[in-house]
RNA sequence: CGGGGUGUGGCUCAGCUUGGCUAGAGCGCUUGAUUUGGGAUCAAGAGGCCGCAGGUUCAAAUCCUGUCACCCCGACCA
């Protein structure tokens, strides 16, 4: 119990070794385990379980504006890629290829998809005829592959689970709104399902997508103060359209090209979900997301009574609409609770013969440690308010932490060393210069997150170059 | 692609410097008994071509050469 309350010796301290301390929770939590090709991981049942919680409450989400669900093809001929220079330049590096079928060689070579625009817009070209078949609203749940050098469970695997939407419309406007749209259905899905608070804002030039005429995205902070981009919305204007001819006839008679957007989220935010809410014992899980909310324990279970107590609190736990699991293996009650620890099931409730006698039973909140005893008349009620309860304070106990290591810096100096010893997000003025960016990336490893829409003038002047500012800009290292 | 590290039962590792009996430990697993309010105890079991391929040798986990893979830190990226 003395190593910083850790109650688990097999996962290593964050304050130790944060990086490690991440690495043992995907694994010890049993979210995932190494498959035999680097960045290629095996989701494990409650991992999966997770990922199948996200995409239920995220796909309604997207459904309620009005999308419709689609799949589209695996692999992409290379001259269809080479369509739009920009995108395939910004993927080149990271594209498998198949370059045979069967014991034959291909003619042409297929591409592995690292994204989807082009094979949405190829569809899209003869899909499309006229002002009445727009917008078009579609998205889709797959998997893509993106060779990547350096690879981490969630945060950077070579394949990752992920929904691509990719829409066309009529106009600038209807397009430009559905961006942010989008951008906003992300940052309240992880608000109000994830408990993750966000920054909203517009990714810089230099790290905008690909062929995008504008990047915008969530920008979440790691309990170690690093960034993680947690979903990403963008406007492509009518590049694509002119490359992949997407024209339609409007109102007015005349053909034109539509404009397009494109918006994602992927497994990577399970790593954000780990690193904004784990602990020393492991996982925390906010209630939305749980497979299993509340874990029931049998104290001295092969007692008379005791398991069909259990059995009875289960079945109205149940009734009250939660997800709930008894642990009735022959385990010792020790080693269930810091299961339970390791796996951030949400509520405990410890169930032995003096608490049945009494009428009762013991709840513990595994976000924050807090014990209470609750009479089993009112099990049901009380343990759906509390979880209730536990995601709400799961939340402002985040956004607290984004607050309270966020700092605003005004001349370079500061900058510098607010980077190097303070965990967190910096809030700088920014000349706009590209070169700014570069030298700061250079010489502090800290990157442009946003140019949040929530502008503050810090300053008049560019943090970096001196120079008339023009944005206030996030900065930090990120994942 | 650069730097660092590691490959030995499911997991964590010891053994390698100085080659030599049947390759070890802890955890986990199986069976049984006793246990159960913070990772229980005892007993009996199962499980290994020492990453792979060559070479040296009477003899290789150990020495040599090659190769493959994975992990961590950078550059690239959701």
């Amino acid at each position: 119990m003395a190593d910083n309350g850790k109650l688990v010796k097999e996962i290593t301290s964050m304050e130790d070794d944060f990086a490690q301390w991440y690495t043992d929770v995907c694994v010890k939590a049993d979210l995932i385990a190494y498959s035999h090709i680097k960045g290629f991981m095996v989701i494990k049942p409650y991992g999966y379980a997770i990922w199948e919680n996200i995409q239920k409450l995220l796909d309604a989400r997207f459904k309620a504006t009005g999308v419709q669900n689609v799949y589209m093809p695996l692999l992409i001929p290379e001259s269809l890629l080479a369509k739009e220079s920009e995108l395939v330049q910004g993927f080149a590096p990271e594209v498998a290829w198949v370059t045979s079928g069967g014991t034959e060689p291909l003619t042409e070579r297929l591409c592995v998809r690292p994204t989807s625009e082009t094979v949405f817009s190829d569809f899209y070209k003869d899909d499309v005829h006229s002002y009445r078949d727009l917008p078009r609203l579609y998205n889709q749940w797959c998997s893509v592959v993106r060779w990547e050098k350096e690879t981490r469970p969630f945060l950077r695997s070579r394949e990752f689970l992920w929904q691509e939407g990719h829409t066309i419309h009529a106009t600038r406007e209807e397009a430009e709104a559905r961006t942010q749209q989008m951008l906003n259905v992300y940052a309240e899905f992880l608000a109000d399902e994830m408990a993750i608070p966000v920054i909203r804002g517009r990714k810089t030039e230099k790290e905008k997508f690909a062929g995008a005429e504008a990047t915008y995205t969530v920008e979440a902070m790691m309990h170690d103060g690093r960034a993680l981009q947690s979903g990403t919305s963008h406007f492509f204007g009518q590049k694509f359209a002119e490359a992949y001819g997407i024209q339609f006839t409007d109102r007015d008679n005349k053909l034109k090209y539509v404009w397009q957007t494109s918006w994602g989220m992927t497994t990577r935010v399970i790593g954000a979900m780990i690193m904004v809410h784990g602990d020393n014992s492991g996982l925390v899980l906010p209630p939305h997301i749980a497979p299993v909310q509340v874990e029931i324990i049998p104290i001295q279970q092969r007692k008379e009574g005791v398991l069909d107590a259990c059995r009875r609190a289960e079945k109205e736990l149940i009734d009250a609409g939660c997800r709930v699991k008894v642990d009735d293996t022959d385990k010792s009650p020790g080693w269930k609770f810091s299961e339970q620890e390791m796996r951030g099931i949400p509520l405990r409730i410890e169930m032995g013969p003096r608490d049945i006698a009494a009428n009762e039973a013991v709840i513990v909140r595994r976000d924050n440690g807090q014990k209470c005893t609750v009479s089993l008349d009112k099990l049901g009620e009380t343990t759906a308010a509390l979880l209730e309860t536990v995601q709400k304070e799961m939340l402002e106990k985040a956004q607290k932490h984004l607050e309270s290591h966020t700092w605003s810096v005004t001349g370079y100096d500061e900058f510098k060393d607010t980077i190097a010893n303070k965990p967190g997000f910096v809030r700088a003025m920014w000349c706009g210069d590209q070169a700014c960016e570069d030298k700061i990336k250079e010489e502090t490893g800290a990157t442009s997150r946003c140019i949040p829409f929530k502008q503050e003038k810090i300053s008049g002047v560019c943090a970096c170059c001196g120079k008339p500012a023009k944005y206030m800009v996030y900065w930090d290292k990120a994942y």
